[in-house]
DNA sequence: TTTAGTGCAAAAGTTTTGCATGGTC
DNA sequence: GACCATGCAAAACTTTTGCACTAAA
């Protein structure tokens, strides 16, 4: 996925009505230019380096605020810390690779018919699923 | 799933290689009797309370070499713990109710043939994949 | 006797919270 | 001024680890 732009940053803080502060926007530049996922320690200390100051507890904040306005997505492969990561809108999910952790999103899901044909049995509805897919990305693989 | 007996808990120790101490015996028993999954700190509090005493940090012992050894499942449906479940062998995946937190097992994945039509075209091999589930379980829906 | 397992307490790590301060409309 | 956001430090929690002790092959 491309970098996205701080004009369209502020725009879908805007959409999400999220007041665009110095640091909010900051974490979320940091995830823009994460190029697989962070977190929130990493953001942390990223920024950090780059001599920005924000609070942990801001990161934190920021993070899981962002979460609930959907503006970025977290991630639980990893146990024990919670992955943060810039998505595009709509369904998708996610290829990662377990030799260098790069992430693809996977777009046009079609897991859906099936889910509801094995749930109906059960009377189960379901209302949202996550798919994580762990393997090799085409880099990796030459090694 | 059915509660599973003493007897069969013995035999999955056995098959896995792990010694059937009185400590992970409990642990397990615990696993079996919990209708849905159950956290490290749920486990130890629960035995706790029933008179057995074992300790915590065995307790996360005894389910980290289980998970490795592939007799129980790890699940990370909630941020910031693992939960733990005596599953059934094979691939599987779980429909998990957003009330009452009941889990039931979604056995016949149908999921890799469109994965791997879709990873192709990125040159990604995908080599597992973890799909949760979440609904209304026929109980809660009646509600 | 030799090894593996356990208990306890301390440590490590992530995440949350309280509260005073600072910015913004 | 009212209110929201932030920084800092302390606290809360989950999980891991060190080490002495115990149980088992």
């Amino acid at each position: 996925m491309g970098k996205v732009g701080t004009r369209e940053l502020s725009t879908r803080l805007d959409r999400a009505a999220v007041r665009p502060t110095r640091q909010r926007v900051l974490v979320l530049e940091a995830l823009a230019s994460e190029e697989h996922d962070a977190t929130a320690q990493e953001i942390y200390a990223r920024l950090r380096k780059r001599g920005e100051h924000v609070g942990l507890a801001t990161v934190y904040r920021t993070l899981s605020l962002l979460t609930e306005r959907n503006v970025v997505d977290e991630l639980s492969h990893r146990p024990g810390e919670s992955c943060y990561r810039l998505c595009s809108t709509g369904h998708h999910h996610h290829l990662v690779c377990s030799e260098c952790h790069r992430v693809e999103e996977l777009a046009g899901c079609e897991i859906d018919e099936w889910l509801a044909g094995a749930s109906e049995s059960r009377g189960f509805v379901p209302t949202s699923h996550t798919l994580e897919v762990v393997g090799l990305c085409e880099a990796c693989l030459r090694d």
